[in-house]
DNA sequence: ACCTGAACACCGTTCAAGT
DNA sequence: ACCTGAACACCGTTCAAGT
């Protein structure tokens, strides 16, 4: 990330004006309903303009161009997140591992599902094109392979296999994302091969454990 | 997903000729070039015909729009690693739980790393505005509140303290992401729920138990 | 069958003029 | 200080004309 590029995403002029305020929030407000109504591709500036009930001009000092825009929903979703993560931590510390992981991972998800089309339409958003579509659709012949293999285990078996497939799989994409994302360095990725190595097999020795 | 928006994305017309066979190719290629060279903004068919060698008008068969361009290349991508991933899982049937996921981990890391500048880039269009910057920036908020949290636990002390929160933090995105992005049905976030716990304790069970 | 490139429609962004 | 909206530059897409 350049900081070029996120400077170009900062306002160029804070509202200074309690009038102002409120269009800055109108604009706001305005992105996600064109958002949730139309999808990203036919979110236009002028669209989200008349929404908010200004014109096209009126965009530019706050929201210098039309990714500001987006990227102004997603930061505030995205704090919204963060908040509720840091909160159920700090009511946590002391206690056992498993009732800090049973918090947190209700609270993590608690939050990304109090708006549910909001969330969905920020991956979409962050997503451009139907790369997830695509992700999903292909990626479910590894979740298969994945499956028909662990099947086969000499030391486990496994009731639910599917969601269990699932979970691996997903955990797998995602820490890798996040460490390419990241920057990937080779030493990056080796200390992720290690990681990901344990924390699946102590998924899986849990799961069948369980099943 | 719609079946139209797919559609959208497919050709008009499949080559017939060597000719144009070559053309396709050539303009997949370019696509890839100009996404490294100028990244996804700046990517205009236009720029992507010049590299091509052919003209504008040349695109529409083959690449009814703009977003058909970078769909083609990362679906080559994604086939690449769902290939990859298949072919390992084939080899380790019937072994044992830790051999297989030590393989399957490795494959998987293998391929996406195999030309780290295209998965980058692609993780770049597939993330549109800088989402994944976002996230990462904020995202590390609830990390840093893990970690402290984490290193006051009665229970048990970690060595990579940092490196273990990033991946149980990573995980915890990842595998929710991908549920949001199949439809999210309360059922399923309820699943998630219990997967994600075992997934987490099961993982820093080890991790502190290595530590 | 395949390719060209001018023409069209549309959208993001700016800025002189107003309140 | 804030807002308007016409004007501009640019880009995705098409299609009649060529080979």
């Amino acid at each position: 990330m350049s900081p070029l590029v996120e400077a170009a995403l900062q306002p160029r002029k804070m509202p200074v004006q309690a009038r102002s305020s409120v269009t800055v929030e109108a604009i706001a407000e305005a992105t996600i309903q064109v958002l949730l109504a139309v999808g990203p591709d036919r979110l236009t500036t002028t669209r989200v303009a008349k929404r908010a009930g200004v014109s096209v001009g009126t965009l530019s000092p706050y929201y210098p161009n039309k990714r500001a825009l987006l990227f102004s929903v997603m930061e505030q979703h995205l704090n919204f997140v963060a908040d509720t993560v840091e909160e159920t931590c700090e009511r946590h510390h002391g206690q056992a591992l498993a009732a800090m992981v049973g918090a947190v991972v209700r609270a993590f998800l608690d939050a990304k599902m109090r708006r549910p089309d909001v969330s969905t339409a920020l991956y979409a958003v962050s997503a451009e094109l139907d790369g997830p579509a695509l992700v999903a659709r292909i990626g479910n012949r590894a979740r298969v392979a994945l499956a028909t293999m662990l099947g086969t285990a000499m030391d486990a078996r496994f009731e639910e296999l599917e969601f269990t497939t699932q979970m691996v799989y997903s955990a797998m994409a995602g820490t890798t994302r996040t460490v390419i994302e990241a920057g990937a360095s080779a030493k990056m990725v080796r200390a992720l091969r290690a990681e990901l190595e344990l924390m699946c097999v102590g998924y899986l020795e849990k799961a069948a454990a369980r099943d």
